[in-house]
DNA sequence: TCAAAATATGGGAACGTTCCCCAAAAATGG
DNA sequence: CCATTTTTGGGGAACGTTCCCATATTTTGA
């Protein structure tokens, strides 16, 4: 049983005024006198008025909200992410729904159907890794509803994305690794359905090619993100006759739990094996010894999604821009590739 | 521009019906033939149908959302509550609406006046740290707009409530320090403003008390919770003719920032200092050491604060039972207070 | 067979706004 | 002072639903 809530009509009938007049005062419309109008803002704050946006969306077609999507919150990947869109939509007035799906596609779906229900101006997107099948995204587009990719982006459709240079920072990172003098690394990548793990992996692959070390299958695991498997890909490693002494990881918690790993069976890092992440995560910098990793703007890609969403929003679709827009990322050297970084 | 979305009236014409119908058709209520249901629903789902809940919400009174108000997403705390507290949503069809406001008490109120213009059924908030003036969770209330603390709970406003027994587990944890061996143990406190802090405190205090050991003012520092200021209250506390030899920290970030600054002054942990943090943060396990900490259970705080939200909800607001859910956490020792725990 | 009951459909008000069009009032100007 | 313009305000449709009431159709049973 919610309580009345403060309509113009209240406002009307209180003024004895017609509620015309009181929608023209709340909205900023010139045509009223300036008497009225100071009537109707004192009336309407001293009444607690707050103006229903449902009925305000259903005759404008537009909400002022946008959803954001994203796959995960258990690392802080994504959280961060989140916090930059928020920052840059409240900057254009516009609220946010936010959802994530535990990496489930079938949750996605749902989240997504449900911000079309919810009639949302536009949404960013990042896959989870088990997506396969966008129908639910193209359903947007079909719509004429903006979508924007960040980083878990989708090859299949034409939209604008938001990622980072995952080629050229794998390709650094293992670079680095060499540098350090290692000779066997190993690739511990993400799922193949995700592009970023394809071009981190071939990043990797071109940064030994260029140094001239060979590129052995076997020191490649592709994995699906669950971390507590982790454990058993670094034993197989560290149980090989020849065992790398490198390892770059598709992601810091991935990287993470092999410095645990790593550590119980006794081996030094960083001089039995030099170990590269990739996202900077909060805890990389805490854990011992500190992770070199690869840092992304965070907040800046949330901003940058939500920049482009914008200017779809009240652009025809005819005359949307399929920009792809490439964040630069660093390098950031820690004690588990170089003793006493 | 957007496209013209599909319009119940858009199937209605297509068949040749009234939209009465085909609103009880999909709405699925039972006085429709089956032949002439079927054929609406096949239509509703080839024309990609979607209910405008802008409509519904306007004419039933209720949006089926919530809204979850937190105060910040950089440490995994709250995002992990966010992720409990969606799932429950989930389960009665609700969405939520997240805001998260950087610790900024302005932004704070924005947001949920945000809220109330979206006409949520409801809201679950913790507190900033800097919130002392709660007009604008009132307003909820005074519109019979259910209200759920959890965590950072507020005093003066009466409401169901949902905070872990931070006296009892911040006593189990100085009594864990004491019969380690600790006699001098300081305690890195939260802002007095936050019932949380205090709570913390009486316990870290009581339990210093039951073993009679003396509370120095001395060792007691209450901060705002900017993580950049721990470094200069740890070098204080170390520099001291009698430095501590255990720390409590209010949280695991400032647990973790001080073990940092600990290992860099080139004391042991925790033979020099034992130290125990609060919350069980993702990252505190992989620190070394590994931190010794209060477990909370985060998702089950997000459910619970979501369940009684759900009970709130269509109840009226005269028959709303102020519960407090106290729930229970945990001290997981590890190597910050226990050499190889 | 025919009334009563059950089932199926349509019509239209309502939700709280915005906005167009029109009318009344006030201001302007010759 | 009156006609014209400008300012100010009102009336009502529209947005996409739900739901009540009324009507049409079918089924039931004695």
């Amino acid at each position: 049983m919610k309580s009345h809530q403060t309509t113009i009509i209240d406002i009307a009938r209180e003024l004895k005024l017609s509620k015309s007049t009181v929608s023209r005062a709340l909205t900023g419309h010139p045509n009223v006198k300036q008497q009225t109008r100071v009537a109707i803002l004192e009336l309407a704050e001293k009444m607690e008025y707050q103006r229903n946006l449902m009925s305000v969306s259903l005759i404008t077609n537009k909400t002022k909200t946008i959803g954001i999507i994203v796959p995960e919150f258990v690392t802080s990947f994504f959280s961060q992410v989140v916090i930059g869109a928020q920052e840059e939509a409240r900057k254009s007035d516009y609220n946010v729904l936010i959802s994530q799906c535990d990496e489930d596609y079938n949750i996605e779906v749902g989240n997504a159907q449900l911000m079309m229900r919810n009639r949302v101006d536009g949404i960013i997107i990042s896959l989870t890794k088990e997506t396969k099948n966008f129908d639910h995204i193209k359903a947007f587009q079909r719509r004429g509803i903006p979508v924007v990719f960040f980083n878990r982006v989708c090859d299949e459709i034409m939209a604008p994305k938001v990622m980072v240079n995952d080629y050229d920072a794998a390709f650094t990172a293992v670079e680095h690794l060499i540098k350090t003098g290692k000779r066997r690394i190993a690739h511990l990548a993400g799922p193949p359905s995700l592009a970023i793990s394809r071009k981190r992996q071939n990043g990797y692959i071109d940064a030994l090619k260029k140094h001239h070390l060979p590129v052995d299958e076997d020191l490649i695991i592709s994995y699906d993100l669950n971390l507590s498997k982790v454990k058993i890909y670094i034993k197989h490693f560290m149980d090989m006759d020849n065992p790398p002494d490198g390892l770059f990881a598709i992601n810091d918690p991935t990287a993470m739990e092999a410095l645990q790993v790593i550590k119980q069976l006794g081996k030094r890092i960083p001089e039995d094996i030099g170990v590269v992440g990739f996202s900077n995560d909060y805890a990389s910098r805490f854990v011992e010894p500190s992770l070199t990793t690869v840092a992304v703007p965070l907040a800046e890609m949330g901003r940058t999604a939500v920049k482009l969403l914008m200017d779809m929003i009240d652009t025809d679709p005819a005359d949307w821009k399929l920009l792809i827009k490439v964040l630069d990322t660093e390098l950031i050297i820690r004690n588990s590739t170089v003793r006493d970084a």
